[in-house]
DNA sequence: CATGAATGAGCTTTCATTCAT
DNA sequence: CATGAATGAAAGCTCATTCAT
């Protein structure tokens, strides 16, 4: 993989035909991009199949994202951007923190449940040593307001006297991430050990509750 | 890939020079397909590279192991293979349980942290979809010792009246193993997005004190 | 080999230096590959070999005709295109059925020697049980014309009193290309069996004078 | 393919039980060589495929026949002694030239029918220009029995004032061969042509009776 | 007689990418 | 905005063959 600059940046015009059918190339790509990239990785994923997948072709691939790694920037930045739009549109009950909490790990686990090419999209950046977003401005933005979330439900609790003070948000989100990253990510080789299907969904619900329980735990005085 | 059958199994050692100089061959190349595989996944490892690696030639690694997924399939199974005698060499002392379960706590994390491959290979399986696994009737042998040890820990601290009832040893297995392999597997996009490098080893340290604290809070009554 | 659908289909001439460029390449290409495919076979001759012998690239040969299979498709269709065109040249005395069909008898000997490449790509078609014209349906509407010729004649003949009518022209077809083939397919062998070089111009015409009298000695009454 | 001089000849002890072994899997080889060989051609059939069809190992077919060319031409020799077997095997009448003839013709079209490996190695060595034939002296000497049936058959009628003095032995020898061999070694591309499987036993046994009748009225007064 | 190990050149095919229009 | 043509490197894999015992 080359270490070219990428392309230019598509103007941002908005009105007129052309762009309009302009961005309809630029996203059918991107789409396609996520979809490929997730399920064969970056190195697996072919500009062929990914232009194809997108009724396109692969000079257009270039023309919107210079090369191979500029398209992949583009779609991790893309896969933190929902989830960080999904994450915005959840409404906690501050009042009550030990809810708040479920329903934040509940709506981590079933994120990445239903949104499976985060997680290998990740895993894929990870594989490679995480190049791509240390290059890109736009991803890092995407981080904070995760931890947000955690933080400020950990500061509620912390307020109300229910949780306890020596907790740092980071270790607690990341407890959250670990346990709902895990088992989507994992579920094959864990499937094979485990001798039980982990895409069944009673087992995930089984899962849901334990992890629900034990943040919970985790968190109380 | 094709299905043709394999390359013939490594007969029992005997002496001579060329039967050693034929393990010795054999080993080199599943030592660096562990390498490789491990550093760019089973898409991005090439054939050629491994076999350079092992200063051996691409023919060699076919008249071993068939193929490329035969390959990766034994160096998937010869990972295993090590965690399990690892683990195997796991002296815990079952008089205390608390501690017998840091013991194990700290073995996997301290495991995942020196063996960076294991992480990155099993990720590449369950990139594709667990289908080496699957064919690999000697891998799945691998499975149950791992969480026996777990199992075993909780049996004692159930038996001393330390430890909970209601915990499945399943549960709690995933629970440590996903504490551990989330920060190795993802170590490079957390750091990026929590501006804190985790292979510093003290940020290693205090992820390692908080696993093995909250663990212990999950497990005791 | 793989099944994908070969090459677009080669778009209208239209002026400018690029598409003629093009449309050299591959009549290059299939050019060459009608050469060293009747030289070779079809497993004997190699993409490098042919793409060279079209001052091309190996790359081109997929970006026209898919895959080796698909270029030697279009061979074998360019093969029988070519022999259907100089069929149609031939000009018939239908007048003199006799006459007519010694101009056939001579048209086909000649053109088999003439054109060595029929029989040698034809020879590996049938080695691989004809299963790239199954597939081809243009190289199907190339059949009915080469009888077509000989049945007209033969119609000729019949009406004019001068010819049996107990005659099917699909039997007198096949014992004219029968005779012409034989004689060109096997020639080394048979060169060194009768200890008599059949390239030999005299023993050619020999042959061609005794096939012409035997196969209308079929015919006549 | 080397230029190389082929192996040394198997020495011919015969007593003693390793002998047999070794005559064994000669012919073993032997066998699939001239399965594989009529299956795919010279090019198409690799030694692996033959050593495994045989149940035997590469090495062995180095050791009994020097490289790929040295089998082949082996392969070609059995091919041609098994037919010179079979013909020796023909009873012929010679009271009845016409007759006779009729079983000549009868048993040429039958052998290349029932052994189409005959056909198929023939065209195997003239798409290499015979050059096997060439350097193999036995092969040769394989030749002369094959006319010389014809050769009786056609001075018996001379004789006895039934048949034409005027022909050739080799023209009408290569002619009756000519179209037994025509309509099996191009049987699959014919069929597709003639919209007409030529596997049928029925449009077989059409043409044998088309061809005998046909060589007789070439051969008579 | 037989075999496991090794070899290097070659195979078909796909890769990411650039050119000219 | 878009596209057909072109490219060189590299991919995974198979080839016929030889070596040492």
């Amino acid at each position: 993989m080359s270490t070219r600059t990428p392309a230019p940046a598509k103007p941002l015009r908005k009105t007129g035909v052309r762009e309009r059918a302009a961005e309809t190339t630029r996203e059918n790509i991107l789409r396609a991009a996520i979809k490929i990239f997730a399920k064969h990785g970056l190195d697996g994923g072919s500009i062929d199949q990914i232009s194809k997948a997108a009724n396109s072709h692969d000079r257009m691939i270039y023309y919107y994202f210079g090369n191979k790694e500029g398209l992949f920037v583009a779609a991790l930045e893309e896969t933190y951007r929902r989830f960080n739009a999904a994450e915005a549109a959840l409404k906690l009950d501050t009042t009550q923190p030990l809810v708040a909490l479920k329903q934040v790990v509940q709506f981590i686990l079933r994120y990445y449940k239903k949104n499976p090419e985060f997680v290998t999209l990740l895993n894929s950046e990870n594989l490679h040593g995480g190049k791509h977003i240390a290059k890109s401005s736009k991803a890092r933005e995407y981080s904070s307001p995760a931890i947000g979330v955690v933080d400020q439900v950990l500061a509620c609790g912390i307020e109300q006297g229910v949780f306890r003070k020596d907790l740092s948000s980071r270790d607690l989100y990341m407890m959250i991430a670990a346990l709902g990253y895990f088992y989507q990510s994992n579920r094959f080789t864990l499937s094979a050990f485990l001798g039980e299907n982990l895409e069944a969904p009673a087992t995930f619900k089984q899962w849901e509750t334990f992890v629900v329980d034990t943040v919970q735990r985790t968190v109380v005085l």
